[in-house]
DNA sequence: TTGTAAGCGTTATCAC
DNA sequence: GTGATAACGCTTACAA
């Protein structure tokens, strides 16, 4: 990586213009064999490579997109992070990762956007979860000085695209699994509820047990904040404020796991006593003891379909077909069964 | 988004230089405070966003680094990319991610290479593990086409930079401690040995056992290849071919959940009848039946310090300092001591 | 304190 | 098939 070789280098080592040479590199226009043989070799053995930010200025695209996370060391957030970067990477697109914090404030959030705006990414997938009032940041006057831009799990909303898992139906898979199993008494381990997904979640819990006409009262409902350490905090709320449940609900896997650890130390038996449903489908609940039934999300396809939404709207701008209609785009989660909520009819019989 | 607002509208509209207007984005010489106000209003009211692309052209510079990396999914890999992402940010970079699968050709990982330095970035932190012969494509001429690079994780070596956590030594730790437990067979469920990482781990628990004089046969060997599943498999083939271990070291968190499930079943007490210890210290590990004992990697830093290191590199070249000592840098892990692997002195004496 | 001119390395346009 | 010329939007020298 010494001085830079340039288009012109190869130019005027060959004997051919620098347009001759951009022609070989993006193999475009006819050109002759012989001159395209004598161009490439003196690629090779010069070693030269475009410079492709040159090329970005001229055509006012970067054929970067830009993906604002959080949270990565996670399991969700990371696999949508895949799926972003492999749709991108399908559609030639470079991946610029921005990753910010639990709590950052709407300020640190625009200026980021800003910056990524001067970096001229082509567009911007924006993987944040809903928190507080972390969308209140959202309107047409910032979003018009930005580059288009998908929301990934966040609640309806006209005027943006969006794309997001149905975490309520997910919660009713779960709920409704545990009714057919027989149980009576779901008690919940909600996530914080200051997080829209939390919310989305307990909500599909409360809507099927209402529909049965069970009880959906507080003391069957603890609060977490989806860590296993506060997952042990609620079940032993839980156990305490509701005795008799006989199946929890956790909004997700790692609560699940702290509440399958209380309810070992207490001696009560899963899922005999108490059958337990996870949420996520992270890849070690399939050995927790016992293997937790769960909720499984279409992470992955999360990230590409954001992705193609979001090509969608790059496309659309180019064109000045100012006209893409802005949609949410819903994606269904599905139910997994295993040993924590599920007895088969054997042991049934037996009991 | 429409079109584009530049340097020179900014200045038009304000009646001075584009050059002006450079200066007051960009902070530099002195201006007066009148012009100053003027242009700073237009930038607001026109949304002017500078083209950081251009202005990367003729620096010279892109204000980027790339991380090559694999399996994000996992959470080793995404929190030595969170450590990066923060080093980066702080140092002003922003930071480019490309992932590749686990089986990428040689072709590929250059091909690659290439694109990022087409793309003019400042510099590569290359996150990917080091197995099979993954790194054979590393030579003087390919380096020398590529900008500033640091490894990850790999066997040192001599002309070229590498952070790696000294998993030799961690397994030292995980080992010595069941020495000091008491333990006197202590299995090992191995990674997959075409993996560096794995190769170490085995080698360190080796280590210490031949020094205390314990045997390291295979019959105590099993190896896996990272899953719980795995975990499962080489437990099961441990407890037949040496039914009369005391201690496992499983050399990631992972196998050490599937051997903890293959012991539940057989109604093996743990850490009664077989102590077990893992590596990684995953979050979830805290929380597993019983809580792991484990050995903590310091990914964080693992990634800062990459880096770290590799802004150096590439500020010694741009001053052609052409001599920075290449160099391996190694970081400790420590061991995490839970449930799994320890009796505490009250329960021992009753025993 | 501010302006002018040149150039960064490409590609687009239009000509030959 | 190939080339000349003018952008793209900014910064660096150097002037004023």
């Amino acid at each position: 990586m010494r001085k830079q070789i340039t288009m012109r280098d190869i130019a005027r080592i060959t004997g051919v213009s620098p347009k001759t040479v951009s022609r070989v590199v993006n193999n475009q226009g006819e050109i002759s064999e012989v001159t395209r043989k004598r161009v490439q070799e003196a690629i090779e053995t010069l070693g030269y490579s475009p410079n492709i930010t040159a090329r970005s200025l001229v055509q006012g695209r970067s054929n970067t997109i830009a993906v604002v996370a959080w949270g990565i060391e996670y399991y969700g957030p990371s696999r949508v992070v895949v799926g972003i970067e492999r749709q991108a990477d399908e559609y030639g697109y470079s991946l610029l990762l921005t990753l910010l914090r639990a709590k950052e404030t709407d300020q640190k959030i625009r200026d980021t956007l800003k910056d990524l705006a001067a970096r001229r990414v082509d567009g911007i997938v924006f993987a944040i979860p809903e928190f507080n009032d972390n969308r209140s940041w959202i309107n047409e006057e910032v979003l018009n000085r930005l580059p288009p831009i998908v929301f990934l799990n966040m609640e309806s909303r006209s005027g943006i695209n969006i794309v997001s898992v149905d975490n309520k139906a997910g919660a009713r898979l779960a709920v409704t699994h545990l009714l057919e199993q027989g149980r009576k008494k779901i008690a919940t381990i909600c996530g914080p509820l200051r997080w829209w997904e939390a919310r989305q979640r307990l909500a599909g819990w409360k809507e099927v047990l209402d529909q049965a006409g069970f009880f959906t009262s507080g003391d069957v409902i603890a609060e977490g904040d989806w860590s296993a350490e506060s997952g042990e905090r609620a079940m032993r709320q839980l156990l305490e404020s509701a005795p008799n449940i006989d199946a929890v609900f956790a909004a997700n896997d790692q609560m699940a796991l702290g509440a399958l650890g209380v309810l070992h130390q207490r001696g009560i038996d899963v899922p005999d006593d108490i059958a337990v449903v996870g949420f996520d489908n992270v890849p070690d609940s399939a050995y927790f003891y016992p293997p937790l039934s769960t909720v499984d999300q279409p992470l992955l396809e999360l990230g590409k379909v954001g992705v193609q939404k979001l090509n969608q709207m790059i496309a659309t701008v180019r064109h000045d077909d100012d006209g893409m209609e802005k949609s949410t785009t819903l994606l269904m989660p599905k139910m997994i069964v295993r040993q924590s909520s599920y007895i088969d009819n054997l042991k049934k019989n037996s009991l």
